[in-house]
DNA sequence: GCAATGAGCGTC
DNA sequence: ACGCTCATTGCT
């Protein structure tokens, strides 16, 4: 017992009877501070003190938020505890299966659970909570396989949803538009037997199509996306929570639903970039969807069109089994595909505007009007900025670590974006030219070229440019002839007759590990909306392994190849690499506070982030540096950087140097 | 020799 | 943002 408050009237309290302790996980930003504290249990909260609430506690003077991890006899802490303050809620919204599962995701990216707590758990929104509960939904009928049943083990891998069976496939999705009703009737497999699913897709567009798929099989279930003001998002949330209904489909964030007796994973399109959250510790959808059903036991359903080589590789281990459809039916679903050469010389400025659109595409797309709409796909505006080879256009490598080079200014010698490394007698390691050059490409003009190129047709455009302002997104458009301008991701939905690839050369050529990988994946996304009967032109050559890739409609011929090239080069996924960054002294400090034994690539000095110029007062400069670790060195790594953040933030070091691991792009 | 003041640090 | 420790200061 003790007494408390200074001013006012003392108030002795006293411990409750059983489990007077309280293990609780703080919200306090440091991570040296990313441990539980143990607090008394006032017997007046003995009752509402239950693990996965929210609390106020005191810490250091300051009343701060926390969750209840655990209700224990006693402490191990030495010295005198305090009481909690206030239970905020009796919500017990910080379930045992995400706080284990936070916990592990904090690990692996070397953040703190503080930090993704905040991203698992919504703010609360009291006049929700306290809203009458409605009544619990009605488990789905175990569906028929429908479309899996194109897929020889698709109707196996339903059973053993069905059997409460933890199968993980590795899923390439036949082209067309069933894959929603495909994940839907996995869902509802899984709800048969009583057991949660949460859905992860992309974006909204998508999220809408899996939401129809589900009511099409009576499957109740709550879409989460991060557009839904507080109390809606609250509300259905907590209906998850409840478990009022079985199905949790959202966006990133939805990969913490806290869905109960967690039963299937599904995950669709897992290369999307969108999959990664942009706050600390940036965790990728993926990786923690993988985690998640792996310690729930649950069974997981992860693809798209495209294979990642990240999935190859889970598929590699045994980790999932591949879940694809045969040859034959993949030809009989694909529209064929056709490459359109890409000119040798594009270094004729005024006539590139005509080059860009060779005469092989306008002769396809004019065929292809009288039969419906065609899509035209066009890289985003201000995303290609990088060299490559004069004579053949490959992109420019560094000779020392493979990294992608860069020229900071005119007249400069290019050095390297990850080690720093000059390139001063740089030659093409596939041509042996010598001299590179500058690519640049515009994308959003080519709406009003096709535009003059097909008088009378009616263009419509569906995009974001790269700064986020300007177009719109459109979700469809009618079965009529017209030309459909789409960035990649921003396809409309409709039969299309024809799709025309545009500047594919140039999205191959981006300085970043992924290019590849993402523009077949890019493609794959555009090509699959197009009817069997449909033609598509992709605009690059031939030759490329994307391009066959695409030509064949295997996208895991492809990923194998390419985590074959990523192993011999060391390159992720099979190694793990961290980035950190930030300002000059905070990356120095950092890692001058990593224990020994990693590769160390950099630090080099990148673009100041606030964009303010040398000289003047905002201006800090800021670098980057890459860490490699072998995999099975990967847990070491996130542990060790993990330790090295907390020791410069006991050290109460500013800066803010960010750390990210596995980070999408390496530049 | 010792109280009074302040900087530094851990934080239950 | 509190309350503890430990160093420094200034007065006897």
């Amino acid at each position: 017992m003790e007494k408390r408050g200074t001013k006012g009237k003392a108030r002795t309290l006293f411990p409750a009877a059983v489990d007077p302790v309280a293990r609780v996980a703080v919200d306090i930003p440091h991570a040296h501070l990313d441990r539980p504290f143990d607090y008394l249990v006032p017997e007046r909260l003995a009752a509402a003190a239950q693990p996965g609430t929210r609390v106020r506690v005191r810490f250091a003077g300051q009343h701060i938020d926390g969750f209840i991890l655990q209700r224990v006899s006693a402490s191990e802490h030495v010295g005198r505890l305090a009481y909690l303050e206030r239970v905020v809620s009796p919500e017990q919204v910080l379930t045992p299966e995400i706080a284990g599962l936070a916990r592990a995701v904090a690990d692996r990216y070397a953040g703190t659970l503080a930090d993704v707590v905040r991203l698992a758990v919504p703010p609360r929104h009291a006049t929700t909570e306290s809203e009458p509960r409605g009544e619990p939904a009605e488990r789905p009928e175990r569906p028929d396989p429908g479309p899996w049943e194109r897929y020889p083990a698709g109707p196996a891998f339903l059973d053993a949803i069905a059997a409460g069976r933890p199968a993980r496939a590795a899923w390439t999705a036949l082209p067309g538009l069933t894959w929603p009703e495909e994940i839907a009737r996995a869902a509802a497999a899984s709800a048969a037997t009583g057991r949660g699913t949460v859905i992860v897709v992309p974006d909204s567009k998508d999220l809408a199509r899996v939401g129809e798929a589900l009511t099409a099989v009576k499957a109740a279930h709550v879409s989460l996306t991060a557009d839904l003001g507080p109390a809606e998002r609250y509300r259905r949330w907590l209906a998850a929570l409840r478990g009022d209904v079985l199905i949790a489909a959202g966006t990133r964030a939805a990969m913490f639903a806290p869905v109960r007796d967690l039963g299937l994973v599904v995950l669709w399109d897992d290369g999307d970039d969108l999959h990664t959250d942009p706050r600390a510790p940036y965790p990728n959808a993926r990786e923690v969807l993988a985690l998640r059903a792996h310690r729930a036991r649950a069974a997981a359903l992860i693809g798209g069109f495209a294979r990642t080589t990240e999935l190859t590789q889970l598929a590699d281990s045994g980790w999932a089994r591949t879940l694809e459809a045969g040859r034959g039916t993949v030809r009989a679903t694909a529209p064929s595909v056709r490459p359109a050469a890409v000119e040798a010389d594009l270094g004729r400025d005024a006539a590139a505007t005509t080059a860009r659109l060779p005469t092989l595409a306008l002769r396809t797309a004019r065929a292809a009007l009288a039969d419906g709409p065609v899509l035209v796909q066009v890289p985003r505006r201000g995303y290609l900025a990088l060299i490559a080879c004069a004579r053949c256009r490959a992109p420019a490598r560094c000779a020392v670590c493979g990294g992608p080079l860069r020229l900071a200014g005119a007249h400069e010698v290019p050095d390297c974006r990850w080690c720093g490394a000059l390139a001063g007698d740089w030659a093409c390691v596939n041509c042996g030219g010598r001299k590179t050059r500058a690519v640049v490409t515009g994308a959003e003009r080519t709406a009003e070229e096709l535009g003059r190129a097909f008088p009378g047709v009616p263009v419509r455009t569906s995009g974001r440019s790269a700064d986020g302002a300007g177009l719109s997104v459109l979700a469809t458009v009618p079965d009529q002839p017209a030309l459909v301008i789409a960035t990649p991701g921003a396809e409309p939905v409709a039969p299309y007759a024809a799709a025309l690839l545009l500047d594919g050369w140039a999205m191959l050529g981006r300085p970043s590990l992924r290019a590849a990988e993402e523009t077949l994946r890019r493609w794959l996304g555009a090509a699959a909306l197009v009817r069997p009967s449909g033609t598509v032109l992709v605009h690059a050559d031939a030759g490329l392994p994307a391009v066959q890739a695409l030509m064949r409609w295997d996208p895991v011929w492809f990923a194998e190849r390419e985590l074959a090239d990523r192993a011999e080069l060391s390159f992720p996924p099979t190694v793990r690499m961290a980035s950190v960054s930030g300002t000059t002294d905070g990356v120095a400090s950092l890692l001058s506070s990593l224990e020994s034994g990693f590769e160390i690539l950099g630090p080099v000095p990148v673009e100041n982030r606030k964009g303010a110029a040398p000289e003047t007062d905002a201006f800090e400069e800021e670098s980057r540096a890459l860490v490699r670790a072998p995999r099975p060195a990967g847990a070491a790594l996130a542990r060790a950087l993990q330790a090295a953040q907390a020791a410069r933030s006991a050290r109460k070091e500013g800066g803010g140097v960010r750390v990210q691991l596995d980070p999408a792009e390496l530049i």
